[in-house]
DNA sequence: GCCCAATGGCTCGCTGTCATACCTTTGGAG
DNA sequence: CTCCAAAGGTATGACAGCGAGCCATTGGGC
């Protein structure tokens, strides 16, 4: 009972206006969500479409400019991009993995249940197309840019189960869960192993088999859970 | 790939801080998690938990006040207080239901996967115990407290899945469905085929039969969307 | 070659929110 | 009976965030 009003009465905002629109522009990139090179929409939309002043958003812009990870241009057909090549990462204080249980139990609940529902939708020519691409990209990723593909994979498959809102919980989760990756090594079997995975459970999901998708899901999100119990724990 | 960029372009912060704090306080009593007559943490204690200053937190149960919701009573041992009879919701406009789809699977994805991790984990005898416990209340419960001892016992399934973030997303699910619900009525039969899908959810957890955990689920909660989109679609 | 639409850059005054400190009420402990 | 700890009630000064408006820059269309 007493977690249970932990879970209630958690805060009601994880931070002020500022800091949580630098989170969520960084997760948009870090997740490859707007790839490299590509624009940000317009800072009087996007301020918009986060809900936040422009003065907000022009503020968190600066500190990723003044960080790296994006540059703006003036004019007509100008706006803020996303820099080719991200800024390797200050090492800040490591995101102590007190929770790691937590942000594994409810990244498995959610990305396993996304496969399931993704597998047992009609989906559009577009959206099996996408995720064509996105596998596609993901196996032929050189290892720098593997986290970001396989993210973009992973949501195009969340993207797939139809609701917006298991979407925005996806990506929240991964958030959380890359972060903690981001402090143990990338080897490449580990990665050939995931793109094998990945292919399964793609395949499984355009043929529209939920179980067989769920299983898959489930057994690929245990590969790199216990990479992180065992590195962290 | 447009969906996407809604998902995580989406508002970085649901309403004022008044607002917030207000939603999430009415979330508190409507989920039966501080029950009719019961004590709210202190002020200066829950301000810290919400992050939010003592003006504003105050405002927002003074708003609750005004409604009828809890009140407060000064002086050592005094505190502020759930009323024992919660007001008759005032109509205002209905919470239209144009993401009726996103909120049924969200919440689908959630409470299957709670069900299945809370089956899968060694419980303890404190929350074998509290299980029980709410599911009884649930059996037995008057029209009128339905549900609210229903959401209860799907918050006991949840805190026994072992992960805070996934009961806290498992309250918000409940409680954006529940705002629907409330716009159907409650019929004693469907209450009767309630009570005996969640004896089994409940049964199969503390047998830890996660898969059968799971389908329980899957069919209870179906039964409810069936009947939503029935009324609403 | 000129104009203009679309974009980022900037300023100002208003309101909401916060931290802090202090006051008032209440009921049990000593 | 007295005291005091714990709770709600109140006041104030500082600052963050907002809306609105205007400026500066750029490149394509006419």
């Amino acid at each position: 009972m007493i977690p249970l009003r932990d879970a209630l009465f958690r805060p009601v905002r994880a931070g002020n206006a500022f800091e949580e629109t630098v989170e969520r522009l960084l997760q948009s990139i870090r997740l490859g969500v707007v790839p490299p090179g590509e624009r940000l929409p317009a800072e009087r939309d996007l301020a918009g479409r986060l809900g936040v002043s422009r003065v907000t958003l022009r503020e968190a812009i600066r500190s990723l400019q003044d960080a790296g990870y994006v540059e703006s241009r003036r004019g007509r057909y100008g706006g803020t991009f996303v820099t080719a090549v991200p800024p390797a990462a200050a090492p800040g204080r490591p995101p102590v993995a007190a929770d790691l249980p937590d942000a594994l139990t409810l990244r498995a609940v959610l990305e396993t249940g996304a496969a399931e529902c993704a597998a047992s939708r009609p989906l559009g020519a577009a959206e099996r197309r996408d995720l064509r691409a996105r596998l596609d990209d993901c196996a032929s990723a050189p290892l720098a840019e593997y986290r970001r593909k396989d993210s973009r994979l992973h949501l195009a498959i969340a993207e797939a189960a139809g609701s917006t809102s298991l979407t925005a919980a996806i990506a929240d989760a991964r958030t959380r869960v890359n972060a903690l990756l981001d402090r143990i090594p990338l080897l490449p079997p580990n990665l050939a192993h995931s793109n094998e995975q990945h292919a399964r459970i793609v395949a499984h999901i355009l043929d529209g088999d939920a179980e067989s998708a769920r299983r898959a899901m489930a057994e690929h999100l245990d590969g790199t859970a216990s990479l992180l119990r065992g590195f962290l724990a």
